[in-house]
DNA sequence: CTCTTATTGAGAATGAATCTCATTTAACAG
DNA sequence: CTGTTAAATGAGATTCATTCTCAATAAGAG
């Protein structure tokens, strides 16, 4: 058994909840995908494996995620909130385009450098840590500037 | 005539569009406030002074103000798009402690540094900067401490 | 004033996310 | 294996923030 079944097996345990066949395709599928990834995204592709599993189902299972430290909200492109892996992942930072939608990722170990001092500061814990810049990846920019 | 109505008369003008009585009242209403606002708060102070504004235009209004430069997208709380000024105020970051609801805000001179070294190499044309971490604050960790 | 174009209000439409409820399933004791 | 209890589920209704439509109005140029 996969290191993320464990802990959202011992999750569920924990809150006296059930490690069924729906939240197990779930996470499988979940834990297969390496991109950021939306509810609608993430039902089509559980739906092509088993059409016994519901969207109501894949809503209700990733507060359970997220609350199990496997995955967490990550930025919110069009009108959808997007999720992704948390666990195993280093944290990063959110480049989006506002043009295109192209989400780069870069290592925020420096910056997490600053905030951990800051939060010791504060005496504040930490659970969660998300930079995003919005703005025109380059790609943009050079075909903006080519079409004047 | 103060600072943002300048800047969001001017960007209105380059881009073929009137300065309105209904806009004139919400920049307004938008400079008087110190606090994130979300669309519906914002709307209902609206109201309270003129009945003649609809939320339609409220809803409109918001985008041009954020393209002016003059507010962003700030933290989204329960299932609303939340505001806050950036002309005017140093950008900052937001610690939300998930316990009690508390946002403190904290400078980010040094954060921004880091940021725009990394816009450079990689040529992103940055519009927003958002650092939200969340966690528990130091209030709510001595309630719980206290309370074991 | 006249014309053109942007703006507006009201309410309909959209669409993501949540909820309801009748039915099914899991877990476990006997 | 059987019965019991509570959790889980699917289908579709509902909610609610946001966007859109469209007919009426207002702004601004000339």
């Amino acid at each position: 058994m996969q290191e993320h079944e464990i802990i959202f097996e011992a999750f569920l345990e924990k809150q006296g909840l059930k490690y069924t066949k729906a939240r197990k395709l779930i996470l499988e599928i979940v834990f297969k995908l390496h991109e950021h990834f939306d509810v609608e995204y993430l039902y089509d592709l559980i739906h092509q494996v088993s059409k016994d599993v519901s969207r109501a189902t894949v809503y209700r299972t990733i507060p359970l995620m997220v609350e199990a430290g496997l995955i967490q909200r990550s930025v919110r492109s069009e009108s959808r909130d997007k999720y992704e892996h948390i666990y195993g992942h280093p944290r990063h930072s959110h480049w989006v385009c506002k043009n295109c939608g192209l989400v780069i990722e870069t290592d925020i170990q420096d910056l997490m450098k600053l905030v951990q001092s800051e939060a010791k500061t504060q005496n504040f814990q930490i659970d969660e840590v998300n930079l995003t810049v919005r703005g025109i990846c380059w790609k943009c920019r050079n075909n903006a500037n080519e079409s004047q």
